[in-house]
DNA sequence: GCTTGTGTGATTAACTGGGTTACAAGGATA
DNA sequence: TATCCTTGTAACCCAGTTAATCACACAAGC
């Protein structure tokens, strides 16, 4: 069929909006009017499997967020808004709630931080944004020395770079090991100030359990100023991202990688598979 | 109560997580986490009205979703990431969604725009955001001349008055009109190449239907080139705003408006007030 | 009159999400 | 060891929402 290509997308922009909130009969009233200049209900109907006396509503409620206009008449005709001022219409929406939201929840009683070494607590987060925000935050943070090992290239992100070179340049040593060539290069160059090498990763993934060995993929290891641990991996089939964090000078899992490190466990470029123990 | 205010906050929080996607417990949950350093499952559930049993199960998207961290143990524990982490993660969720959203939308069949004069054609759209938008949009695809009316201050933001100012830049002849003092002095200052004019509106809201006379407020009358037209009226009950929207050198309404400034009616500051005035 | 197409409203079915209960596992205490 | 309490998992029920269908009023054209 000719709109076969097409139909991806159509698919894809219906469950987008409907994250955005819409119903599905919004979503596809939506879509369909995107596809023509104007239509009618029942055009809108026969083009979106939406049925006919439905249309009205979807589209009424369209109508009120801004998203499509009404010519009233016999019969009456809509429109859908041009894109940009759907999504423009749609992103003020959010970003007005993002602020109050910040605001209403920095008035709340606050957490107060329990700042002690943290002995041996450690925690766990998922997400690949949420960790990268989390990595941005400890990066931020360090103020003398930051390790950091990345198992995968689309990890080092534009930003993730632009806080290294922040780092660098208010004196922290930094030290960035992974075995993408590419992504050394780009470090180099956005960082010039910054220690790269070769790092395999291998040693760990295969040090402990050999059933699951490859199941999982590490992602991030992070050491800042000897004390603060973000260690993440990436499960292969979901290619979901999941991370552990520790901080305190005397935290167990701060104290376990630095003293892998201090032995050039990690640093070394085949570091001898320090076999069964872990 | 000593919380008093702050209880405000947090049903405010609750609400707009929950517009943002999140379940009613899984807003909760995180606001109660917010308040403190960390909890069990049992404190939370005490302090945010989630039956215990029931945490869990919001705690467990909540950490998919990258808004909370776990530690586990016996028993469990549960932080809320900071909130800078939060939002931006949340909005990072988000902007994706803008952007893949657009894209997708834009890759469907066009529209093809039915450009031609559009005879009679009069579409009407709602919602302040939406109608600003358009608003925004005609500003920047004005060439030559560009009447501006606006019945109410909250109307006149910061985007548009830039977009007036880039009008003037380009050689475009801006004229504002408004009640308004404050707002004239705003615009004389930021957009200083733009004629502005005191104008009352009386005459807009009570001109035909005597019965409904009051009951409706003008929001904004824009005619741009002389060929496109908007205008807006605020319904005072439910303060929404909604527009009618024309184009084409002899569309009926743009006519109609033309004609009324040409007789001087919408520029003179005191119109004789046509027809029952009130 | 009849027919066709448009728009509104009511009605039913399916699903989601809130609220509750049951119960297994693991410590602690006696 | 027996018992009690806490923690965590899972299943369930109920209600409100949403998808889907149906009935009908109205207007225009034949």
């Amino acid at each position: 069929m000719s709109s076969s290509d097409s139909n991806e997308n159509r698919n894809q922009a219906v469950e987008l909006l409907q994250q955005l909130g819409l119903k599905e009969y919004e979503a596809k009233c939506f879509v369909a009017l995107s596809r023509v200049p104007e239509a009618t209900a029942k055009e809108i109907s026969e083009s979106s499997e939406v049925p006919r006396t439905r249309v009205y509503d979807a589209v009424r409620i369209l109508e009120a967020q801004g998203l499509v206009e009404v010519q009233h008449g016999n019969p009456q005709l809509f429109r859908a808004v041009p894109v940009e001022e759907a999504i423009s219409t749609l992103r003020d929406q959010y970003e007005s709630r993002f602020d109050t939201l910040k605001d209403a929840i920095e008035d709340l009683d606050r957490p107060a931080e329990s700042d002690s070494d943290s002995v041996h607590e450690v925690w766990s987060l998922s997400g690949t944004t949420a960790i990268a925000n989390r990595t941005q935050q400890l990066v931020e943070n360090t103020s003398d020395e930051l390790f950091l090992l990345v198992g995968h290239e689309s990890l080092v992100t534009d930003d993730l770079m632009g806080s290294l070179s922040e780092a660098t340049d208010r004196g922290v040593s930094v030290i960035v090991g992974t075995e993408d060539q590419s992504v050394r290069d780009a470090i180099r160059e956005r960082v010039p100030r910054a220690e790269v090498f070769v790092s395999k990763l291998d040693w760990l993934n295969t040090s402990s359990d050999p059933d699951d060995a490859d199941e999982v993929r590490i992602g991030r290891v992070l050491l800042g100023d000897n004390s603060t641990i973000l260690v993440s991996s990436i499960d292969p089939t979901t290619s979901k991202e999941r991370a552990v964090y520790g901080r305190g000078f005397s935290n167990g899992l701060v104290v376990i990688v630095r003293r892998l490190m201090a032995t050039g466990l990690i640093r070394s470029d085949d570091p001898a598979k320090r076999g069964g123990d872990e």
